[in-house]
DNA sequence: ATACGACTCGTACGGCGTACGATTAAATTG
DNA sequence: CAATTTAATCGTACGCCGTACGAGTCGTAT
């Protein structure tokens, strides 16, 4: 398993040219700078989805020229690596390895990488396509040091992240691209109940139809941490 | 959970007009059909990727224009759908449910499933973001009548099945995306190996260089399923 | 003959990412 | 102070995209 493109590297950070004049224009923006159009960029995602976001509609926002960006970012795919990494930052605390109940801090750990992929749900399916950047690979060190902490030995420490990894990415794109408006869950209802028929089963689970994210996330996971614990 | 858009009605299946002259053209290409367009808009994925499927080219490897297309699909997100639901066509035994190890045959579900999307690698990527179509639905149905033989409860049945649906949905398309080439095996290591203090559990077990995904799927699978298992 | 439905496709439009080079303002140098 | 260099902005234009629209071609039914 490696990782894939290489980063981002930022290249102006010199003063700018937003002309001094009296207060003619509506608003006098600050100037462009990375911060700025990734922080743009991540509201715009938030507000569009992926295929809202253009190059174009971002400088709107920004207000300044489509091609002013380019000084700042090399194309296009690199404002998606910033927006994703920068929505992935880990704000919990570092001392997670100290409570002893390395079981429960896995699953803060993941609950907390859950939440913040689902406050931007256009993330989670973005994250598995891109090189790792420096906060998720900060949320794999923590989550390894906690399992390695806890006694999972070297030999099943890679199965169990990978496994964790799977399970959380698996579970947030799913959520995050099934949620949908009311119109859409009852086509859905409409659309399985006319063919029970043929899928008797899941019809009579209900398994679509079922809501509970938070909590179908929560019992998988103990699931797969009674499977992982024993193992030591 | 609810599942999203509507399905993809065909349209024509009537006689067409290649015109039937002595043979001048380099080759006398066979009619337009949604058949023959989902196969080879499968073909252009697998060559060319999510990216490299427009409308354009895939009506040039038909031997066709571009608008003609339009008169069996409705719009190019119909043939994504079209061409995942083709890929994810199950072809193994339905008789499954008669072994007696259930476990062995969830096991040959989910590895027959996980084989199929890498055979085509954007697959895995597009099946959570469409709507779910009767491939997958007879997959998932096999899957949930297996567990339900196997004598898992009804409460228990919809977290098992999309704990199951998260890892290999997790699994397959983090595989898909992480299959580079050696190239980037070597800057991936090489990123790795220079960022080593800031994370030094990941690097020391070789996260990111650990190639043996197949063996890694079974041996997550295997923890997930004891932890699935003792309830019933 | 005539009409019609099934099917094909050329043209064109608006929108996209971005290459290129002109422009301007600030910083640096003499 | 003037001259030059550097940092940053942005207008224009190109090639490519999905696809709306409507005209054209054919086999068949009347």
């Amino acid at each position: 398993m490696a990782a894939k493109r290489s980063g981002a590297e930022s290249k102006g950070s010199g003063r700018r040219g937003a002309s001094p004049q009296s207060g003619q224009e509506p608003r006098s923006e600050p100037p462009l700078s990375l911060e700025r159009i990734v922080a743009t960029a991540v509201e715009l995602l938030d507000a569009e989805g992926v295929d809202g976001l253009k190059m174009r509609r971002l400088a709107d926002r920004l207000g300044a020229g489509a091609m002013s960006l380019y000084w700042h970012v090399g194309n296009k795919e690199e404002v998606f690596d910033l927006a994703l990494d920068s929505v992935l930052e880990y704000r919990g605390p570092p001392d997670i390895d100290e409570s002893g109940d390395w079981r429960g801090d896995v699953v803060h750990i993941l609950e907390d990488w859950r939440a913040s992929m689902l406050r931007h749900p256009w993330s989670a399916s973005l994250l598995p396509r891109r090189a790792l950047g420096p906060n998720i690979l900060i949320r794999l060190e923590l989550l390894s040091k906690t399992l390695s902490g806890a006694g999972v030995t070297d030999a099943d420490l890679n199965v169990a992240i990978w496994s964790l990894w799977n399970y959380v990415i698996g579970a947030t794109i799913t959520r995050a691209n099934f949620d949908l408006s009311d119109d859409d869950r009852a086509a859905a209802q409409q659309r399985l109940t006319g063919l029970s028929e043929h899928y008797p089963t899941i019809e009579r689970s209900r398994l679509l139809l079922d809501n509970d994210w938070d909590g179908a996330f929560r019992k998988g996971l103990d699931f797969l941490l009674d499977g992982l614990a024993p193992r030591q």
